[in-house]
DNA sequence: TCTGGGGTCCTAGGACCC
DNA sequence: TCTGGGGTCCTAGGACCC
């Protein structure tokens, strides 16, 4: 172990962080200025609180824990429905004012961004310190809500100190104060390290941040893989996350799944689940104007084993009845029937803006748009009679065997996405025969 | 932390080719 | 029919985040 961590001249970078207080609560008090300081949560429509309010933490009560047992805790706990367009609004105000100050912010979540405010001390005729100090004192002057400060030389740095004092806090953690933070820090807390590599940190002896930050470089890079060396770096003070402000508004993937009890084996209820899962993530894409290259299908097994198959298709589609057979495909090769299952979920990947979809010469272009027809019609109806008003009838309107039949034209010709099942199918070995006495 | 839902990124190792 | 090596691409799964 090293004796010191490195001592890099006082700012090399000055990056911050602003973390919301119980965004999606402080909002709502916002909004209802009656409310403020009382217990109250928000998650309503989904029966487990999203977001508690500093009063309700103070009862005991946590995020996703069941309505029921909350209002155990706390009869006269206020359960409110997430109202995301008023949180997007307020949090969209939040980053409008540190922006005001540099361009340089990263919007990170809804309630939490960072700001690279390195060499703005001459420009703005004030510290570091005075400059975070300001940004803070605005958010919340103009929203009315509080939010915590972490300032320091990396985003993992500042992440950890705007967190070290909650609510209203404000930390600065120059050079010097590095191993003060990291002291009082369980590595299991450090943004980057979960649960997995704590516990392999723990059997090396590594118990706070300081511990992890105080190991050798080489013993880092030897042990850990690349995400595990930069948060090292980023806790010595080496700034190597740059604050990014363009914004991202493409998703790469969506997602939706479900989670049912009591689990099931039950191949036909697995299946109704998954194309209702495909039909969200359908719309949804298509809300966004995207369409997916690749669809995934993963099913969870009781003990939370989840194992997923993909399939590459030969145009981008969202159009749950063009996607079902693959889906099909998907499930028979994921199922087995002697293992009860407690969720399923639909992957769109690669997606793709809907303007670039473009039907291929092969397919009967009169069938694709009157698909495409179908799914505008679908569409309005859903915004109007809510999501699921319409939707496939069961897989039983469905008949289809197997996968990629010749001719679907959702799947790539003469294409076959896992490599494993083909050869199965074939015939052939899975694995090459192990030299030795594999085969005794 | 006894575990809901929606995301992103990384990596090992197989497939495939030369 | 066993035998390499190396490069690239891709998939499945792990890990992490809010």
């Amino acid at each position: 172990m090293n004796d010191a961590i490195l001592m890099p001249h006082r700012w090399p970078r000055a990056i911050l962080h602003v973390d919301g207080d119980a965004f999606f609560t402080s909002c709502e008090e916002v909004l209802h200025p009656e409310l403020r300081g009382k217990p109250i949560v928000t998650g309503g429509e989904r029966g487990i609180v999203a977001c508690a309010s500093y009063a309700a933490k103070a009862l005991g009560i946590r995020r996703a824990v069941s309505l029921p047992e909350a209002k155990r805790l706390c009869p006269d706990l206020v359960v409110l429905p997430s109202d995301y367009e008023t949180y997007s609004l307020l949090s969209r105000r939040m980053f409008n004012v540190m922006r005001r100050f540099t361009p340089q912010v990263e919007e990170y979540s809804i309630d939490e961004a960072f700001a690279d405010i390195t060499g703005l001390r001459r420009p703005l005729k004030a510290s570091y310190e005075t400059i975070a100090l300001r940004m803070k004192d605005a958010i919340e002057r103009e929203l009315g809500l509080t939010v915590s400060v972490g300032l320091s030389l990396t985003k993992v740095l500042a992440k950890a100190a705007s967190k070290h004092r909650k609510p209203s806090g404000f930390t600065v953690v120059p050079s010097r104060g590095i191993p003060l933070l990291l002291e009082s820090l369980p590595v299991g807390g450090v943004w980057g390290i979960g649960p997995a590599t704590a516990s392999y940190l723990d059997k090396l002896g590594v118990r706070t941040a300081l511990d992890f930050a105080r190991l050798a470089e080489r013993t880092v890079r030897q042990r850990l893989t690349k995400p595990g060396v930069e948060t090292w770096q980023e806790l010595r003070g080496t700034s190597v996350y740059p604050v990014s402000p363009e914004e991202k508004s493409v998703y790469a993937s969506i997602s939706k799944t479900k989670t049912f009890a009591p689990p099931s084996a039950d191949p036909e209820y697995l299946f109704a689940h998954l194309a209702r899962n495909l039909e969200s993530a359908c719309i949804k894409a298509r809300r966004y104007g995207l369409a997916p290259r690749r669809v995934a299908a993963f099913l969870k097994r009781q003990n939370f084993d989840t194992t997923g198959r993909e399939a590459r298709l030969n145009r981008p589609c969202a159009h749950p009845l063009e996607l079902s057979p693959l889906l099909r495909g998907l499930f028979n090769d994921l199922y087995r029937r002697r293992d009860l299952y407690r969720a399923t979920g639909v992957v769109l990947l690669d997606l793709a803006p809907d303007a670039l979809i473009q039907y291929s010469l092969f397919e009967d272009p009169l069938k694709a748009e009157k698909i495409r027809e179908l799914y505008e019609a679908v569409d309005a109806v859903s915004r109007r009679y809510g999501k699921h008003a319409l939707h496939l009838g069961g897989s039983h309107l469905i008949e289809v065997r197997g996968k990629g039949r010749r001719g679907d034209p959702t799947v790539r010709e003469n294409t076959c996405p896992y490599g494993k099942t083909r050869r199965k199918q074939l015939g052939l070995p899975l694995f090459r025969p192990a030299s030795g006495n594999a085969e005794t």
